[in-house]
Order: C-alpha cells, then structure tokens, then sequence
DNA sequence: GCCAACGTTGGC
DNA sequence: GCCAACGTTGGC
C-alpha cells in the first residue's frame, strides 16, 4: 500500500467539508497538473493520504482513503484530467505543521518540503510512519 | 500584499 | 526544441 499527501484550502473545501461527505467522500477533481495527475494515476482503492491544508493553517489535519481509482475529472471534457475519489477516515489528535516538518530532520526530502507547489505528493513509508509519531497516532 | 519557484504557452 | 513571457501557487 502506497501513502500520499493531498493539498487543499480549507477556504474552498477543507477537512470538515470533507468529513461532511461521509462514506461517499469527494472527488478530487480540479487537478491541472500533469505531475499531481500521474500521481493520482497510480493511486489504488485503499490507499492513505494524509490532508494538508494550504494557506490557513499550513499543517496536515488528517487522515484520507482512496475509494475509487482514477476516472475522468466530471468537472472537464478535456480527457487528459482525471482524478480518484476520496474519504476522510481519522482526524490527526496533533495536527502537523509545515513548520514541524521543516524543522524535522527526518523529513527535510518530502516533498511538501522540496516541491512545495506540487498539490497530489507521494510520501514514503518512513516519512508517513515520522508523521504518525509527529501527530500522536 | 509581495515575491520566489515553478509550470505552461507560444513565437521563433 | 529553445526560451522568454506569463500565470499560478503558496509561504511569509
């Protein structure tokens, strides 16, 4: 099982809208980047991610599923982007701040750090095992 | 609100 | 295929 990170501003659509879906989560559509898409490509059904909100907050707040693998983004008809569907599943007791995983050394590669604008990342087996220990899980 | 970093577009 | 111009993202 892979991990991920998936960035969004709680202004627009955050962890409690999220929440509010329930079992049925949300699709992740919107993504026009062709690095995030190929992300989301190799994503499978049960797959965690962690949620991170951008701009207000700057931390991870909590704990998402791949329910669905990648299809069309509904939202386009341009057939190059697609996207997967996603559900909330825990929320993180410590959110984990950008400044908490900067300033761990551990954690200086992920890429929230080295490629900041990248809104779908991978996150490594280690790095998600430092981030459970950062958020108290 | 500024600006650095990065991705995309389009002219050549 | 290069690269300048432009737009967007996101931290500060």
């Amino acid at each position: 099982m892979a991990y991920w990170l998936f960035k969004t501003e709680p202004d627009v659509f955050g962890w409690d809208d999220l929440v509010a879906r329930g079992d049925q989560g949300e699709e992740w559509d919107g993504v026009r980047n062709y690095q995030a898409r190929n992300n989301m490509r190799v994503m499978k059904k049960g797959d965690l991610g962690l949620l991170y909100h951008s701009n207000q907050g700057k931390e991870a707040v909590g704990i998402v599923e791949v329910i669905a693998e990648i299809h069309p983004d509904s939202t386009t008809d341009d057939t190059r982007w697609e996207c997967v569907d996603i559900k909330a599943v825990q929320p993180l007791p410590r959110a984990v701040s950008l400044a908490q995983v900067k300033s761990e050394p551990r954690l200086t590669s992920m890429a929230l750090v080295s490629n900041s604008r990248l809104s779908v990342q991978p996150v490594t087996d280690q790095e998600w095992k430092i981030v459970m220990e950062l958020a108290g899980l």
